[in-house]
RNA sequence: GGGCUCGUGGUCUAGUCGGUUAUGACGUCGCCCUUACACGGCGGAGGUCGCCGGUUCGAAUCCGGCCGGGCCCA
């Protein structure tokens, strides 16, 4: 044990937590290979590098760790693996904005490199935010989704699915972004509210109107409802598309709306989601009048080359002058953008790869999988039920994992490397073999290159020990923890992964938490200017209050709002901390105590059986990832338990030379000993720094977790009314306009047992304390009645009113000494026990005395 | 329009398989520098638990409707 005297006055965050993280070792958080312990394996969310480690994954890190290292001290071998998941348009964007450069100025590989170069950058700005936050990271098992050793994994994940039919090519209406110059699938598409209008036109002598004219050289059909009467005469003729001159059919359909526009639609490829519905149904024509830059094609005639918005203003023009464009109203309407760059997207038919969606065999794993919150799994599963097409995988971008195909130059035959082989860049180097099918030797490389999903889908394959060979030695994992934001996203491709690469589920649990709000209950967004930086509340408060603030800003899985309150009480639950660490060091210090101490005074009993509630009830929560439950449980048992009841009970015992003193101490020690641990998980600097003082050399963190359970429901029931009657005499002298540490004169207390306190209530209360078990003899005059309702309602249902005014109606003799039975409403029925409480006042001796009641103890206080 | 979720003192929040006086934090007001702590202690004020209706002896809690916020999706 250390000297109280090295103890500082106040807490120091800034000089602990930097002391600290220079002496703890990375190897402590490893996952053990050779162990024999059960093996608690986390599928930790691999940020995107963009070099700040924001506020939301802190909140997520949060949670990681507070069960990581809960997991440890429960015996587990714990993987906390670290990931990056770094391809994608961000860094590319990034590179060319701080190049000043586009993508085709420079090589393709030119263009990879400084990808690489300032993504590599950004996660070394990020580790540090990792290691100044204190989470348990295992570095060893950290992984770069840029690297070839992890993008071989993503390529040989590609090849398996290829050859089990799970991905395929084909030419299919994807949503693409023509800013970013790529497809992107549906998860990727944010829909916005605008402002558009609608044009009503002549088509051909039949009214319609569109918000999309620049499409009408990629009309293929006109649609009206088929009991739609005013259209009954079109049935089965064609119509001839205004300016452009082509015939296209006119079909019906239910899904038309007869009262929207004039009831007549033109279809077009592909104006909206809707239109390729149409467009498969009645197996019309591709006309494709934009291309991949965003301009019209040669189908555009006179338009060709323009973007969609000048072609608009240049057909509406048309339409003016030709006298058929007959008027316009505004609309309001949600458009998809690609949520990258907020660009409308268009919906454009290309050859693209997919991977094949399975609904029953994803909606049957994530059944399998335990979520907290239990309703997030029905956000998985109607995304999984509206899912309308596969999931669109090739991009055409350049910082990305390539599809590693080649096709035949000559006979067009599909050509895959041998899985040995992996990585490659199907552009860079050619196959080892000529072709099969006709024997050339010259080959084109897949261009398109993998969505970043694919990288990060197979996250917990990787950390899981997959190399293609087998069930992974560590799968599935034991827990997956990300936000609801990426249900969608990384959880659902997660699943389809883990199910079509090893046929189960990918994880036991996943632990879904809320998105981190402004403090203005805003998301925090640039243009609110609510941005707070995990950066800024480390350098204010340190990292131990912004994990409290995680812990207990609000029950987990739901949103949370940030909130400086919740830092600055987390920093004064601190200093509360570290003054109760001073004092319990400068007592136990003086000795005297060891394990074998008998504890016997009631208030020792009491605060053992207060903390055996706390670790049970702490133990059950970090179960259940309810880290707001335990630390709510932990801060009350140190404040309100352990530092403003029990320390003041007993201080004046300690503050004394005799046997009694050893018990206290004995308590004391259990109880910081156990608070150091159970804190642990949650401040682990603050944590580490108290219990090293008790323990030099020693790190509670390779400490078990607290086991302690100690059972005496007397003390629990009589320490309770302890606790109330000091509560209620300092109360009583606060009324009185005294000081707490005011001489009292003589308190008798009757109480109905025995209570050993070893004169912890005198000393407490600076009075002449006596425990009593008889009788007070008292004058007592009943004024007033309570009654315990909820025994009265149960009993009594309808008549606990009639029931209540009887037992008024008694006389006081009979309220002091209760009859068996009670007459009311004609009939004589028994009465409950526990259904009343007289309240008294009293008169002691007849002298003035001043009495308090607390529970079935008399108080009584006879004034000097 | 649909699904999910939330609505509790000035602010944030706990409680929600019904039951005596609705939890805590921050703020606020009063008293107290008691040999761990004034970055503290003790106490007070402040709530029609979104609104309306129902079930019940009894509803913040269960049911129905409405209003409002958030997220996801049409």
């Amino acid at each position: 044990m250390a000297s109280s005297d090295q103890l500082p006055k106040n807490y120091d965050f800034a000089e602990v937590e930097e002391r600290w993280r220079s002496t703890w070792r990375d190897e402590d958080h490893y996952f053990d290979r050779n162990s024999k312990k059960p093996q608690f394996v986390i599928d930790t969310p691999p940020p995107y590098p963009t070099g700040n480690f924001h506020i939301g994954n802190a909140l997520n890190w949060c949670y990681i760790d507070f069960f990581a290292r809960y997991k440890r001290m429960k015996g587990f071998n714990v993987m906390f693996p670290q990931g990056w998941d770094c391809h994608g348009l961000p860094t590319e964007v990034k590179v060319e904005e701080l190049n000043h450069i586009t993508k085709n100025d420079v090589s393709r590989e030119e263009f990879r490199k400084m990808c690489r170069e300032l993504t590599e950058k950004n996660i070394a700005a990020m580790r540090i935010t990792l290691r100044k936050m204190a989470f348990s990271t295992d570095w060893s098992n950290e992984y770069i989704t840029m690297t070839p050793k992890y993008y071989s994994k993503t390529q040989l994940s590609f090849l398996r699915m290829l050859a089990s039919g799970y991905i395929y090519q084909s030419e299919h209406p994807v949503n693409y972004c023509t800013r970013c110059e790529t497809a992107i699938a549906f998860a990727e598409v944010a829909y916005e509210d605008r402002e558009t209008q609608l044009n009503y036109f002549d088509f051909d002598g039949v009214e319609i109107a569109t918000t999309r004219p620049e499409l009408l050289a990629a009309c293929v059909a006109v649609a009206v409802h088929p009991n739609d009467e005013r259209y009954h005469k079109l049935k089965g003729t064609s119509m001839k598309v205004p300016l452009f001159g082509h015939d296209v059919p006119v079909v019906q359909d239910e899904a038309v709306d007869p009262a929207f526009g004039s009831g007549a639609v033109m279809i077009c490829t592909f104006g909206d989601k809707q239109d390729v519905h149409w467009w498969k149904q009645h197996n019309l024509a591709l006309r494709k009048a934009i291309d991949r830059q965003g301009k019209m094609t040669a189908i555009a005639g006179k338009y060709q080359g323009l973007n969609s918005t000048d072609c608009r203003a240049a057909i509406l023009a048309d339409m003016k002058e030709k006298k058929i464009l007959h008027r316009q109203e505004k609309l309001a309407q949600r458009v998809g953008t690609c949520w990258r760059c907020k660009t409308p997207i268009e919906i454009l038919s290309e050859r693209q790869w997919f991977v094949k969606i399975k609904p029953d065999e994803i909606q049957k794993a994530a059944h399998e999988i335990t979520w907290y919150p239990g309703h997030m799994l029905l956000r998985m599963g109607n995304w999984v039920e509206q899912m309308e097409w596969d999931w669109c995988i090739s991009r055409q971008r350049i910082f990305a994992t390539p599809i590693p195909v080649w096709f035949c130059r000559k006979c067009g035959e599909m050509v895959v490397p041998d899985e040995k082989d992996l990585p490659i860049d199907p552009t860079l180097v050619k196959p080892k073999h000529a072709c099969k099918k006709c024997g050339s030797t010259e080959f084109d490389g897949e261009v398109d290159v993998l969505d970043t999903w694919m990288d990060s889908s197979i996250s917990v394959l990787n950390v899981t020990g997959w190399d293609g060979s087998g069930k992974p030695p560590y799968f599935p994992a034991q827990i997956r923890p990300q936000g609801h934001d990426i249900i969608r996203t990384w959880a659902f491709y997660t699943i389809l992964r883990a199910v079509a690469l090893t046929g189960s589920r990918p994880w036991d649990q996943i632990l879904v938490n809320g998105m981190v709000l402004g403090e203005d209950g805003f998301k925090m967004s640039k243009s609110r200017g609510n941005i707070i930086v995990p950066e800024e509340i480390l350098e204010k408060n340190g990292a131990d209050a912004l994990r409290q603030w995680g812990a207990m800003g609000a029950a987990t899985g739901s949103d949370i709002m940030f909130n400086w309150n919740d830092v600055v009480s987390a920093s004064r639950f601190q200093t509360k901390m570290w003054n109760i660490t001073k004092f319990a060091l400068i007592q136990l210090e003086k000795g005297g105590f060891d394990k074998n101490t008998p504890v016997t005074a009631l208030a020792d009993r009491w605060l053992l059986v207060r903390l055996s509630d706390t670790v049970e009830q702490v133990s059950d929560a970090m179960e259940a990832y309810q880290f707001d439950v335990a630390l709510k449980a932990i801060r009350e048992f140190a404040w309100d338990a352990l530092a403003d009841n029990y320390i003041e009970l007993v201080k004046g015992r300690l503050y004394q030379q005799d046997a009694s003193r050893a018990s206290a101490c004995l308590v004391l020690h259990t109880a910081f000993d156990a608070l150091c641990r159970m804190l642990a998980p949650f401040t682990p600097y603050f944590a580490e720094e108290c219990y090293s003082y008790f323990n030099p050399g020693q790190s509670v963190h390779k400490q078990p977790w607290v086991s302690f359970t100690y059972d005496d429901e007397a003390a629990r029931v009589e320490g309770n009314t302890l606790v109330l009657v000091v509560a209620e005499v300092r109360k009583y002298k606060h009324d009185n306009g005294m000081a707490l540490n005011a001489p009292l004169g003589k308190v008798t207390i009757y109480a109905p047992h025995t209570v050993n306190d070893e004169g912890d209530t005198g000393r407490t209360l600076n009075a002449d304390v006596h425990w009593r078990t008889d009788a007070a003899k008292l004058d007592r005059a009943i004024t007033d009645i309570d009654f315990n309702r909820s025994v009265v309602g149960k009993t009594f249902r309808k008549e606990g009113q009639a029931f209540m005014d009887a037992v008024k109606a008694l006389s006081p003799e009979q309220l002091a000494n209760p009859p068996k039975t009670i007459q009311f409403g004609g009939t004589e029925v028994a009465l409950p026990e526990n259904v009343f409480t007289p309240k008294y006042s009293y008169m002691e001796e007849g002298a003035k005395v001043d009495v308090l009641t607390v529970g079935d103890v008399i108080v009584t206080i006879a004034k000097k």
